[in-house]
Formats: C-alpha cells, sequence, structure tokens
DNA sequence: TTGCAATTGAATATCGTTTTCAATTGGCCG
DNA sequence: CGGCCAATTGAAAACGATATTCAATTGCAA
C-alpha cells in the first residue's frame, strides 16, 4: 500500500494507515461521518478534516468513488471490478447493490449515438426495501 | 392549475403563478438559483426563499422531482410522461436526455428479485459531451 | 366581510463540505 | 545519521446550498 501510494504522490502516515484500513473494513457507501466515527474510536486524536480529506485521497488514487443519493450526504463507494447499481432504500437508507452488466452494452451505445464520451454510470432505484415494506404493512394493519 | 393546486392544498398567489409559469417555460434540470434569477428578473420583490419553496410545492404535487448529480446542486426536472436518463457533461455541466424504455423491464425486475419496491428510476452517465471534446482536442493539439 | 390557515420576504440557522493556518512529520538526499 | 522540504495533520473557520423562523400579509371558505 505504502509503495502504491508513493507511485500516485502520496506518503503513508500512521493516520492515514488507519483511515484506509477502517475504509476497506467497512465495505461499502460510507459516509465521511461513519467512517470518522469508526476511526475516531481507535485513535480520538485524528480529526474530521484528515478522515474527510483521505477519504478524497482513496479517491484520487481510484480505490473509490463517491456516490449521491440526494440526501445531502456523500457516500464513498469501494471500486470494485464489478459494475454494479443501487437500490435505495428512502426509509432506512440501506444500499443494496445489483448487477447491472446486462444494461450497460446499451448504455453505452446510447451515449455513442448522441456522441457523448461516456465515463462511468449511475443507476439508482429508489423505493422501499424488504423489511420497511413489512413495516409499512403492520402499520397500515393496526390503523383498521 | 388553481383548481388543481386546490386539491393538494395548496392556495394559488401571485408570487406562485409567475414561479410555476417561469419553472415551465425554462424546461428542464432548473436550479434553485436559476430559477430565482428568471423570476426576480420579472418580480423584484419575490424572495429567493419563496422560490426555493415552491420548487419543493411543485414536487409535491408530482409536477417534478429533485435531480442530483453530485456536483453540490440540486436541479428540479419536470416530471414528463416518459421516463429518461441524463447524460452530464462534467466540462460544461450540460444535461441531455435520452430514453430508458429499453432498460426498464430489467431494472423493475432486478427490484422484484430482491423484494425491493421500486418509486423511481435514475440513469446518470457521466462524462464528456460532444463540444467539450472537441475542445479538448484542440487543446492536446495546441500543445504538440 | 370576517377568520384563519397558508404564504411570503428577510433574516438567520443548519449542515455537510472545503479551506486556512500553524505545527508536525515522512522520506529523500547528502 | 541529520537536515531539508513538501506532504500531512488537527483545529478552527469559511463556504454554499438547503432549510427554518418570524412577523406581516393574503387567499379563500364560510
Amino acid at each position: 500500500m505504502k509503495e502504491f501510494l508513493k507511485t500516485k504522490g502520496f506518503k503513508m502516515t500512521p493516520q492515514r494507515e488507519l483511515i484506509f484500513r477502517s475504509f476497506f473494513e467497512m465495505g461499502k457507501h460510507v459516509s465521511v461521518e461513519e467512517l470518522y466515527d469508526k476511526v475516531h474510536q481507535k485513535d480520538r486524536s485524528i480529526g474530521y478534516s484528515t478522515v474527510w480529506r483521505n477519504l478524497k485521497v482513496i479517491c484520487k488514487v481510484g480505490l473509490a468513488e463517491e456516490v449521491n443519493l440526494g440526501d445531502g450526504v456523500t457516500r464513498y463507494d469501494r471500486v470494485t471490478r464489478e459494475p454494479h447499481g443501487h437500490l435505495f432504500c428512502q426509509n432506512c437508507k440501506r444500499l443494496i447493490e445489483f448487477d447491472i452488466h446486462a444494461v450497460l452494452p446499451y448504455l453505452v451505445e446510447t451515449g455513442e449515438e448522441k456522441n457523448f464520451r461516456a465515463d462511468s454510470f449511475k443507476i439508482e432505484i429508489t423505493g422501499l426495501c424488504e423489511d420497511c415494506q413489512a413495516m409499512e404493512n403492520k402499520k397500515n394493519e393496526r390503523l383498521h
């Protein structure tokens, strides 16, 4: 990791080490605040802006990318080899991934038709996840 | 329009009339600031928060929806009968629409597979539009 | 016309993101 | 090893868009 960062023009520090490690432990769709909470538990001297900056660094070196769902919070999603879309539950904010291989060719073609050079694709489906639908049903039962 | 609003529990006012009218004249992908500029030209007494609130009202009554592209600005997109995706040029911020009918069945099915109740779909392709690609090419030529 | 809830404009609060600044530190070079 | 310089850090503050507050006004149903 240290060598990898060097090739990108970044140094390794204890804080960066901890922040990177924590981010990759947490998996996907992490917000600055969530990561800060986790990191701060382990080392109470690490500041919020350091966590924020390092999430940007993780993106700059290509290990993650920003995800925006319109709820005002930027999340950072670990870049995987597999392109995927998101099912975003409006109620519990859960983010579920799904495969978008099947539609990518169509999207690329669509861009080309309009002479648009596509760099990245995002597909977000908003709605209610299974659990929240169940909750909603219960609530409705009680009303009757 | 007045009657329609009434059924939704809203009143009509001169300000609202002007804001609604301006929004629908402007077409698509309007930010609060853009709409405020336009409205303020016509009636300098209308405040920013009134414009903001009325964009929310337009969404609440189902005539528009918020679009978020990760550049920190919420845009309001007139709801059309035709579902569409967006080509978003990172350079000039232009937003080009494209038809997503072909992929909707796949997306619905994907949600259902995971017992997810889909309410809305967003497909955003980020990259460079035709014009900005041309500019980029020119810039590269000059460098050689 | 009257009453009341909805609406408005200005100001301010909020909140996530981003920058500033002085102090510290990693890592290259001699 | 020791010194140097750019990168990094933490705290605080700046920023910018969104959202709320409040007193005054206004739509509209009765």
